[in-house]
Order: structure tokens, then C-alpha cells, then sequence
RNA sequence: CGGGCUGUAGCGCAGCUUGGUAGCGCGCUUGACUGGGGGUCAAGAGGUCGACGGUUCGAAUCCGUCCAGCCCGACCA
């Protein structure tokens, strides 16, 4: 960083795209990577941005009628056994716990001691230790729909971790909910698909596909899996939240029943559903640029940083006294469900890493105050949806009075420009070669950005979708919700009900 | 769990082939000069060279064992 960069982040999104993700969070101070393997550590700048989403979300899911609750962190290895098809998914990537003590070894060090008669696994996820509460929290049918959700960590020891969109532990939420019928249950699993795409558009700026999972990609022990999938930078699909329609599966293996009006005992009928910190890698992903994090106004922990110009005057306190009024006038100021978020970086340091620094935050407005800008009473202002040079001088009075009109001109343009990025790597593609062309690596590009969402029709075929996972790495990421036209699947000539989105994932 | 690679200062690395008491860049500390842009100069702090054992007068360097991490595969929010 010695000489002046180009970018403020290397490489750049086209040099090395996973690289790139990596120095973002780094640059953007949001979480390292810890001594525990797969595990990371959220950073304050991260945790915010978390903080953020999680006070909007929680605020969605009260408006739907949902409780907050709070489930052990360990489940009787017992439990997960119950419903045949969860266990074979999560069984592989659990964490188990059997010992409950530490002795002193011989060579020094702690030995496990203590063995557990039935050992415990950390949550991979929550329906087997939910639905036991629920068995018995439902008796009747004046009892449902029982509408919880809880804030919490889960545990997938997965082999290859990435910061955000992949880790061993991830913070989330999930909610889980009974019903006292087949109907109720499924609009209640589209409902809160559709408050993810709502929170996802309005809140991250982050466009996404709605619709369901094949077979292949549905959650274990689900009846129907729904998703919404987002497109990165890279052009690859990103699976930001799921909601699953669970049917009795799980009522009928945890034995959660209730007496119906018509005196019958009867099964519930149940739905799940979560998002986690990986909808902050979506985040960057959608957003940032080669100068870093680029934040949506909404989510954004500090929405305007004032940055005072002092070593020119003689006197700094007048400049820092402006400063402070007009954050105060700006904090006032109330932004979708909270006030302005004013930040007065007045450390003692060089005004152009100052300045960097929030650039490669993703901070939405940067203001700069100098003596020749408090003379003139004006602000000196950049956006982080511009580039970081372009910077314009705007009379006080004028921005305070529009300080908001500009956050959510911000938003705005950071959503288009992610639809439109989206609407231009979306292709309808009717021919197995053509399909293959689209997903196919260029030559000598050994980290290439190419592809996209195809728009292909599919007969349904298990094994030809397994078989182009394997050829190309390309999968079904969702059958939209929409009605769609039939047409004819280009790899086996047999007929299709409608077009599904293909593409390269997370 | 298979294949490849790497462990030396907070971070990134050189040194290892041809053993001789540890070096560079960034960062950090202090001071000066700077100042609407990711500084300049000077002076400092910081390491039992992944662990254990062997060879040797002497090991970061050679040998062995172990541990950890990274990348590529199979699996995944």
C-alpha cells in the first residue's frame, strides 16, 4: 500500500473473485478467521451490520404473529434419530459431545473424563428439539397455530469454510411453527418466504428469485423446500434463506398431536424456516465494488461519518463545534425505524487513509469539513454508491433538509444496479450445447467470471440433474413460483412443464 | 476421508541445497517535517525459527515422528 493503488482492494473482482471477497471483509474490518478451524470471529463493523438485520427481521417476524423463544444448544443424539431422512442429511457434518469433564492427563494436559451415557449433538438445527417442546405444548386445537422463532448458533462441521458464506458455527434464526392444517401450514411457508424476499429487496438492496427446490436440494426430512436465491457479482447463485413446508413428517416422528373441533386426534402440521450470517456475504457480494464494502443505507451501522479538515485552521475547536451541530441536526432525523446514525471520525491521523478507511467500510455518505467549507457553509460530501473521487460541495442547510432523500436515492440505486446486473447475466437457453457454452469456463482465465442464471426447461429427470451437477457444476436453483409455459427439456427431448433457473452456486 | 503444499516478529515472506549464535517488507511505538488525500525522515520495541526426539563441538538449516494450517476433490445455509 506504499504506492498509490488503483483500487483500494486487491485484487479486483475480475482478477480473482474469491480472493477479492476476502480482502473485502478484511479491508471492512467485519470478522477474521479464528484459531478454530471453520470458525470465524464477527468484528464489531460485522456484528452491527448483524445487529441490523436481525432488529428488522425480529420486527417482520413479530408482525406476523411470531414469539421469540429459546431451545438447548445440545440435542439428544436420540432426538435426531427420530425422522429417518433428517438424520442422513445432517449426520455427517454434526459435532458430538460425550464427555462432561476434564481430568489432568499424564503428559501434563486435560483428558476428557466423565463419558456421557447418551452422547449430545450441537444443533445442526433445531426441528427435533422444538418439535419435543411443541408435543407438548399442543393439546388442542385452540393451541395452534403455534408461531415461535429463535435467535441462535448452529453447528455444520463442514469440510471448506469461507468467512460469512460458509463456517462450522453460524449465528441465524429459526422459526417453527404447527398448524392444525395442510393449508394453513403451506401459506405460513410462503408467507415467510416471501418476508425473506420482502427483507432481502427493501432492506438489503439485494434482488432475489423466489420459488421451490428440487428434490435434490430439499431440506431433509422437508415435504417442500422453498428458497430465495440471489446472484452475485460472480455471477453465481446464492441461497439466502430457506423455508420448508415439513407436512407431518416431523409431528407424526415427534408425535405432536392435538384434539380438532371435531374431537379427532390428529397430527400438526409443520413449517421451518432461517437466514444467517450468510446473507452478509450476500451482502458483499451484491454491493461491494473494488473500493470495498458498499452498504445499503438500511443496514448500514453509520450512515453519514464527518470527517473534520483541522490542521489548516488556527482555530479547530469553531470546525469541530460545526461538525457536531450538524450531526446533531442530521440525528434527529428518524430512518426507517431508527435515527440517523451520525459518526464524527475526528482521530488524529492522515485525512486520505481517514478517508479510505470509510470508503472501504461501505459507510453510505461521507462528509469532509474544512475552514473553507465552514466559511461557506456548505458540506463537502461523497457517496459510496460513486466512485470514491467524485465529491461535491452542498450548502448545509440544503443537505441536512435532504439528507434522507439521498440515503434512500442510495438504496435505490444500489437495488437497480443489482437487478440490472441480474436481468443482464439471465438468459433463456433452449439447446444442451448452448447451455454448456454458457456455463463453460473461457480458456487460460483461471478465475473466471462467466455464466450466469439459464432459464431452462426440465423434464424432471433425477439423474440428468445429477448427472449435469457432476459434468458442469451446475444445478437447479429453484422452480419459480410462477406459472410458466411448457416447452420441451433439452437434454432428454421429453416434455416440461416450465422453464427452471439453472446456475452455478454457493 | 483421498491428492498436493506450507509452518521463521502482529501480518506477509527470505534464509535451509553447501550446519557456525536470525533478516526483509508492512504494521506498531516515539519525535520532527508535512497536510483536502491512502505521507517523508529519523530513532525504537518485538522471534526459545510448529512440537518432540536424533546426528553433530555446534541445527531455523540434515534425519525421524507427531501436530497444525492452506489449496484441490466428495458434502453443504
Amino acid at each position: 500500500m506504499a504506492k498509490a493503488a488503483k483500487t483500494a482492494i486487491t485484487p479486483t473482482r475480475s482478477e480473482n473473485y474469491p480472493e477479492w471477497f476476502q480482502q473485502v471483509v478484511r479491508a471492512a474490518d467485519m470478522a477474521e478467521t479464528s484459531p478454530v478451524r471453520g470458525c470465524m470471529v464477527i468484528k464489531p463493523w460485522g456484528y452491527a451490520i448483524w445487529e441490523n438485520m436481525q432488529r428488522v427481521l425480529d420486527g417482520m417476524f413479530k408482525a406476523t404473529g411470531h414469539k421469540n423463544a429459546y431451545f438447548p444448544l445440545f440435542i439428544p443424539k436420540r432426538f435426531l434419530e427420530k425422522e429417518a431422512e433428517h438424520v442422513e442429511g445432517f449426520a455427517k457434518e454434526c459435532a458430538v459431545v460425550t464427555h462432561h469433564r476434564l481430568e489432568a492427563g499424564p503428559d501434563g494436559g486435560l483428558v476428557p473424563a466423565g463419558e456421557l451415557e447418551e452422547p449430545l449433538v450441537v444443533r445442526p438445527t433445531s426441528e427435533t428439539i422444538i418439535g419435543d417442546a411443541f408435543s407438548r405444548w399442543v393439546e388442542s386445537y385452540r393451541d395452534l397455530p403455534l408461531l415461535i422463532n429463535q435467535w441462535a448458533n448452529v453447528v455444520r462441521w463442514e469440510m471448506r469454510t469461507r468467512l460469512f458464506l460458509r463456517t462450522a458455527e453460524f449465528l441465524w434464526q429459526e422459526g417453527h411453527t404447527a398448524h392444525a392444517t395442510e393449508e394453513e401450514a403451506r401459506e405460513h411457508t410462503i408467507r415467510m418466504l416471501n418476508v425473506y424476499a420482502d427483507f432481502a429487496r427493501d432492506s438489503m438492496a439485494m434482488p432475489v428469485l423466489t420459488g421451490e427446490k428440487t428434490a435434490a436440494e430439499r431440506f431433509p426430512g422437508a415435504v417442500e423446500t422453498f428458497c430465495i436465491e440471489g446472484m452475485m457479482q460472480d455471477r453465481k447463485a446464492l441461497q439466502a434463506g430457506t423455508s420448508h413446508f415439513l407436512g407431518q413428517n416431523f409431528s407424526k416422528a415427534q408425535d405432536i398431536m392435538f384434539l380438532g373441533e371435531d374431537g379427532e386426534r390428529q397430527h400438526a402440521w409443520t413449517t421451518s424456516w432461517g437466514v444467517s450470517t450468510r446473507l452478509i456475504g450476500g451482502l458483499i457480494m451484491t454491493h461491494a465494488d473494488d473500493d470495498g464494502l458498499v452498504l445499503p443505507p438500511r443496514l448500514a451501522p453509520v450512515h453519514v461519518v464527518i470527517m473534520p479538515i483541522t490542521f489548516k485552521s488556527d482555530e479547530p475547536e469553531k470546525i469541530i463545534n460545526y461538525c457536531h451541530k450538524v450531526a446533531d441536526d442530521l440525528r434527529v432525523q428518524a430512518f426507517h425505524g431508527r435515527h440517523l446514525e451520525v459518526e464524527i471520525d475526528d482521530r488524529d491521523m492522515r485525512g486520505g487513509e481517514k478517508n479510505w478507511s470509510w470508503v472501504k467500510k461501505g459507510v453510505p455518505i461521507r462528509i469532509e469539513v474544512g475552514p473553507r467549507d465552514m466559511a461557506e457553509d456548505a458540506l463537502f460530501t461523497a457517496r459510496r454508491d460513486r466512485p470514491a473521487k467524485e465529491k461535491e460541495s452542498i450548502p448545509r442547510a440544503e443537505f441536512i433538509a435532504n439528507a434522507i432523500q439521498m440515503l434512500e436515492d442510495i438504496q435505490q440505486t444500489l437495488h437497480d444496479r443489482a437487478l440490472s446486473f441480474r436481468e443482464e447475466h439471465t438468459h433463456e437457453i433452449d439447446s444442451e450445447s448452448d447451455f454448456r457454452d454458457f456455463f463453460a469456463a473461457p480458456k487460460g482465465d483461471p478465475t473466471p467470471v462467466h455464466g450466469g442464471f439459464a432459464l431452462t426447461h426440465f423434464c424432471g429427470d433425477r439423474a440428468m440433474e445429477e448427472k449435469i451437477k457432476n459434468d458442469m457444476g451446475v444445478t437447479v436453483r429453484c422452480v419459480p413460483m410462477d406459472e410458466g409455459e411448457p416447452g420441451t427439456c433439452p437434454f432428454t427431448g421429453q416434455p416440461s412443464a416450465k422453464r427452471l433457473v439453472w446456475a452455478k452456486s454457493y
